[in-house]
DNA sequence: AGCACGCCGACT
DNA sequence: GTCGGCGTGCTC
C-alpha cells in the first residue's frame, strides 16, 4: 500500500517553511506514527536532515517522481502527541511564525539529530599520482592519516574552498566512501550500577569458594546481601573496597556490573514534608467552584483574582491533589524570576519527586532529563516558566498560571506566542481546567472575565487575617520646596530610622538599575550616548564605567566634555547604585544589599542574597522589579518606593498598569508577618490614577478608569496590535522598504475591506522609539485590528512580509512581527 | 539555509 | 582542460 507523510523539515528557512511529503517505505509503514522524527534526503545534494512527522496520508496530489522516500525512523514513540501538534500549528498561524520554530519550541531544547559524515578511502594502497585534481589529491593524503573523519573537521583542516565537489568526484570514481551516522546533541547520563546475581542462601557456599586472601571480595558479598542492586559509586564507599575487587567478583560470575541511565538531580530532596492547611472561608469557596469543574471534566477557564497573601498557592495545591487523584497530570507555570527555591519548596515539600521543574537554570542535559520525566510518566505535576505549557503529559488535568499578569508569559523571541493564549487554546484541546491567578490581573485578562470568557472567583482578604499595608503617597515637589534635596523623603527618612531601632529590616524598591541615567554637559548640553544604539548611557559607579543598557558597549567616563572641552560634566537621574550609595551615606552602621541584573547574574546569587536577608544578615535591601515578586518575609514592616514615576512615563499604552501592578506587588512584600506593614511611596505626580489607586488597594477603581482610557484610545482589548519591525544596517534602504511593506500592506487591507479605517488604525511608518541598536537602524509599524479583521491582516502581512507575494527586496532587512506585543516601544 | 548548477575568467 | 568565484533558483 501507499502510504506518505508529510513533514516539517529541520531547515532554519522562510522560504522551505511547507510540510514536504515522503514515501514511507514498506518496512517503515506498521512502526511510523505521527509525532515521530525521521531521517529525510533533501535539496539537491539530498542532504540528510531530520524531520518531524506532521500528517500522513494514502494519496497525494502532485507528481510521484518527485517523491523521496524516509530513510529512517528516530524515535521508538511518539515525541509529540496529536493534541501538542494541534497546538503547534494553532501556534503557526496565530504568531506567523515557521512550523520549525514553533516545534523547536514545543520540543525540548537540543532533542534534534543532526547527520554527521564520515569519509574513507576505500583502497588505501591507492596510487595517487593517477589522480590529477590538485585539490583531490590533497584529500587523499589527508585521508591516509585520518581515514573516517567527520566531514566538517576534514573541511576545516584542509581548507579547499570548493570541497563539495571534490568529494563528489571522488566519490563518483568510487576512491572514497562516505558513511552518514545520527548523532544526537545530549546524551542520556549513564551510571555503572551492580547486579547481585546469587542468592543470600548460597552467600556461604560462596564465601568457602572464594580465595582466602581474597578479604575484600567476601566483604562486598556479605555487604550486599541486603541489596538487589547498588551503585558502584555507592558500593565501593560503603564497603571501602576498590573497583578491582568488584570487577574480579564480575568474571567470577557473581554480580554483574551494567550501565544504568541515571537521571541528573534537579531538586534538593531534603525538603520537609508538609501537610495540607486549613482553607479559610474564601479560599474553600474558591476550591469548591473549580473542583466541581474538575469533577465534570470539562474544559473551564477561571481566573482568581486574589490579593497578595490571599492564600492562592495552598489553593492550587489542594486541586492540583484532586486532579491527581483522576490519574490526571497538572502543569503549573510561575514567573520565571519568581522561579526560585522558595516558590518551588511549596510545592515539591507537598508532593516530593512527584514534581519535575523546568527553568532557564538548567543545563541542556538536566532539562532534557526533566522533560523526560514527564514523558515517561514518572511525575504527575510540572513546575516552570512559560515553556514548561508544553510539558508532554499524556492527561493533563489543569493548567494553573500564576502571577498571570507577568511580563514574561510573553515570549519575544518566534515565535513570540503570548502564553495565557496558548494555555487558553491547550486547555480546550485537552479539556482540561485553566486556572489564571493574580493580586493585579491583566486588564485584558479581567477585561475577558467580565465578559464571561472567565469564570471570576476574588479572594479579598488575606490568609493568616493580616491587614493590607498602609500605603502613604509623598509629594516629592513639596518636599524640594522644603529645602529637602535628597533621595529620601523626611516621612521615609524617619520611617527607616524607626524600623532599623526596632530591628526590623526595610526593602526599598526602584525600577532603574545603574548609579545615573546619564551624563551631560552643563555647557553645552552634549549627551553620552552608546556609538552603536540611540539611547544615552547609564553610568555605573561601582565599575566606574559607562553602560549601553541594550547592547552592553562599556566606556569610562569623560572628564571633559567631548564638544565644547567644559569640566562642568553632571550626571542625572538615579538608579539602584545610587540609592544605595545615598543608604549606606545616610545610615551609619547597618548591612545594605543590592540586588538587580548587575549583582544577581552569577548563578544562584539571586538566592544567596535572599538567604542572607532571610537570616537577617542584611538590614535594608535595596533592588529593582526582581524584588516585587513572591518574597514572603515577615520581619519586614517597611517597603519604601523611592520614585513611583519611572514606569509611568514610559510612551507605552500599559504604562499605567505597569505602575498600579508594581506598586501593589512592591507594597504587599510589607506585613507579612502578624504587624501590620507600611508602604512608602514616593513621587513627583501624587495625583495620578494609578497611584491613587494602588493607595487604597482597588484594583477593580483602577481597572474601571484603565478600561474606559483604553476604549476611548482604541488601544487592548478593544483592539488587537500588531507590531512590524524593520532592522537593517542602510538608513536610506531600510525606510525605503519599509515604506513599499506598508504601502503593500494598506493596499491589500483595502481591498479586502473597503471599510477599514487605515489612517485611525495603521500607523505610518516611522522610526522606532529606539531608532537604533547594536548598528542597526529600526523603522516600525503599528496596525490596531479588531478580533474580527485579525486573521485577514495577518494573512495579508504573511503574504507580503514573510511569502514576498510583491518580490520587494527584503533580504537586506530584518522583519520581526509581534501580534499584541507586550510593549510598543 | 544549503546546495548544485551554470557561466565566466584565469591559469597551467 | 581545470579551478575558483559568484549569481540564481530549488528543495517533497
Amino acid at each position: 500500500m501507499d502510504l506518505y507523510a508529510e513533514i516539517i523539515v529541520d531547515n532554519n528557512s522562510t522560504q522551505t517553511d511547507i510540510l514536504y511529503t515522503y514515501r514511507i517505505p514498506i518496512e517503515f509503514q506498521d512502526n511510523l506514527k505521527i509525532g515521530m522524527r525521521v531521517i529525510v534526503p533533501f535539496g539537491m545534494g539530498n542532504m540528510l536532515l531530520q524531520g518531524l512527522v506532521i500528517k500522513m496520508k494514502n494519496t497525494i496530489s502532485f507528481n510521484k517522481n518527485k517523491l523521496k522516500d524516509i530513510v529512517e525512523i528516530v524515535d521508538k514513540e511518539p515525541i509529540l502527541s496529536s493534541n501538542l501538534i494541534e497546538l503547534g500549528l494553532w501556534m503557526r498561524r496565530e504568531y506567523l511564525a515557521q512550523y520549525i520554530e514553533v516545534f523547536k519550541t514545543i520540543m525540548p531544547t537540543g532533542i534534534t539529530k543532526k547527520v554527521k559524515q564520515y569519509i574513507y578511502v576505500v583502497d588505501e594502497n591507492i596510487n595517487i599520482t593517477n589522480i590529477k585534481s590538485k585539490n583531490q589529491k590533497k584529500i587523499i593524503k589527508f585521508l591516509f592519516d585520518n581515514n573516517g573523519i567527520e566531514f566538517e573537521e576534514l573541511k576545516k583542516a584542509l581548507e579547499i574552498s570548493n570541497i563539495n565537489s571534490s568529494l563528489k568526484s571522488l566519490k563518483s570514481k568510487n576512491i572514497i566512501k562516505v558513511e552518514n551516522k545520527i548523532e544526537q546533541d545530549i546524551n542520556k547520563k549513564y551510571e555503572k550500577v551492580v547486579v547481585k546475581l546469587f542468592k543470600n542462601l548460597d552467600i556461604p557456599k560462596i564465601l568457602k569458594g572464594l580465595n582466602k586472601l581474597a578479604k575484600k571480595q567476601k566483604e562486598v558479598i556479605l555487604f550486599l546481601k541486603d541489596y538487589k542492586e547498588i551503585k558502584l559509586k555507592d558500593l565501593t564507599n560503603l564497603v571501602g573496597s576498590s573497583y578491582s575487587t568488584i570487577r574480579s567478583l564480575e568474571s567470577k560470575n557473581l554480580i554483574s556490573i551494567i550501565d544504568k541511565e541515571s537521571p541528573r538531580q534537579v531538586l534538593d530532596k531534603n525538603y520537609k514534608k508538609t501537610e495540607n492547611m486549613e482553607l479559610n472561608k474564601e479560599q474553600t469557596e474558591c476550591y469548591n467552584r473549580i473542583n466541581n469543574s474538575i469533577s465534570n471534566e470539562k474544559s473551564k477557564k477561571f481566573l482568581i483574582h486574589g490579593v497578595t497573601g490571599s492564600g492562592k498557592t495552598e489553593v492550587y495545591i489542594q486541586l492540583i491533589e484532586n486532579v491527581i487523584k483522576k490519574q490526571k497530570q497538572a502543569i503549573v507555570l510561575i514567573p520565571e524570576i519568581s522561579l526560585t527555591p522558595q516558590t518551588v519548596e511549596r510545592f515539591v515539600s507537598r508532593f516530593g519527586n512527584n514534581v519535575a521543574v523546568l527553568h532557564s537554570g538548567l543545563s541542556l542535559g538536566e532539562r532534557y532529563d526533566e522533560w523526560r520525566k514527564i514523558k515517561e510518566n514518572k511525575v504527575d505535576i510540572v513546575i516552570g516558566a512559560r515553556s514548561a505549557i508544553f510539558a508532554p503529559f499524556k492527561n493533563l488535568g489543569i493548567i494553573i498560571i500564576d502571577e498571570e499578569h507577568e511580563n514574561s508569559y510573553k515570549s519575544s523571541i518566534n515565535p513570540k506566542y503570548d502564553t495565557i493564549k496558548v494555555a487558553e487554546k491547550r486547555s480546550e484541546l485537552e479539556n482540561a481546567i485553566l486556572v489564571l491567578g493574580s493580586a493585579t490581573p491583566s486588564i485584558n485578562t479581567y477585561y475577558l472575565a467580565e465578559m464571561g470568557k472567565y469564570e471570576l472567583l476574588q479572594m479579598n482578604k488575606r490568609a493568616n487575617k493580616q491587614e493590607m499595608p498602609n500605603v502613604d503617597v509623598i509629594d516629592m515637589r513639596e518636599e524640594l520646596e522644603n529645602g529637602n534635596k535628597t533621595i529620601f523623603s523626611n516621612r521615609l527618612y524617619n520611617d527607616i530610622i524607626t524600623n532599623l531601632k526596632d530591628e526590623r529590616q526595610i526593602i526599598l524598591f526602584l525600577n532603574r538599575r545603574g548609579f545615573s541615567t546619564f551624563i551631560s554637559c552643563r555647557e553645552c548640553g552634549y549627551v553620552e550616548k552608546c556609538p552603536s544604539c540611540d539611547v544615552s548611557l547609564t553610568f555605573h559607579k561601582k565599575e566606574n564605567w559607562l553602560k549601553c543598557h541594550y547592547c552592553g558597549f562599556a566606556k569610562k567616563p569623560v572628564e571633559v566634555c567631548p564638544k565644547c572641552e567644559s569640566k562642568y560634566i553632571r550626571y542625572f537621574g538615579i538608579g539602584t547604585q545610587k540609592v544605595e550609595e545615598m543608604v549606606k551615606k545616610t545610615f551609619e552602621n547597618i548591612n545594605v544589599e543590592r540586588m538587580d541584573i548587575d549583582t544577581t547574574s552569577k548563578k544562584n546569587s539571586h538566592e544567596e542574597i535572599l538567604d542572607r536577608f532571610k537570616n537577617k544578615e542584611i538590614d535594608i535591601l535595596i533592588g529593582t522589579q526582581m524584588i516585587s515578586k513572591g518574597l514572603d518575609f515577615p520581619n519586614v514592616l517597611l517597603v519604601g518606593v523611592i520614585a513611583a514615576d519611572l514606569t509611568l512615563n514610559l510612551p507605552d499604552y500599559r504604562a499605567s498598569e505597569r505602575t498600579f501592578q508594581l506598586l501593589t506587588q512592591v507594597a504587599g512584600r510589607s506585613g507579612r508577618g502578624e504587624r501590620k506593614g507600611n508602604v512608602v511611596v514616593q513621587t513627583y505626580d501624587p495625583n495620578h490614577y494609578s497611584i491613587i489607586y494602588a493607595r487604597s488597594h482597588d484594583y477593580i477603581g483602577f481597572y474601571k478608569e484603565e478600561i474606559k482610557l483604553r476604549k476611548i484610545f482604541n488601544y487592548p482589548p478593544y483592539v488587537n496590535i500588531i507590531s512590524i519591525v524593520f532592522s537593517g544596517l542602510d538608513v536610506r534602504e531600510l525606510e525605503k522598504i519599509t515604506k513599499y511593506i506598508s504601502d503593500a500592506i494598506i493596499k491589500n487591507i483595502r481591498y479586502k475591506n473597503k471599510d477599514f479605517d487605515v489612517s485611525n488604525n495603521i500607523s505610518k511608518p516611522m522610526p522606532s522609539p529606539i531608532p537604533k541598536i547594536k548598528n542597526k537602524y529600526r523603522w516600525q509599524m503599528i496596525i490596531k485590528s479588531s478580533d474580527k479583521e485579525l486573521k485577514v491582516i495577518k494573512n495579508i502581512i504573511y503574504w507580503v512580509c514573510i511569502k514576498n507575494k510583491y518580490n520587494i527586496p527584503i533580504d537586506k532587512v530584518k522583519i520581526s512581527i509581534d501580534i499584541n506585543p507586550n510593549s510598543i516601544m
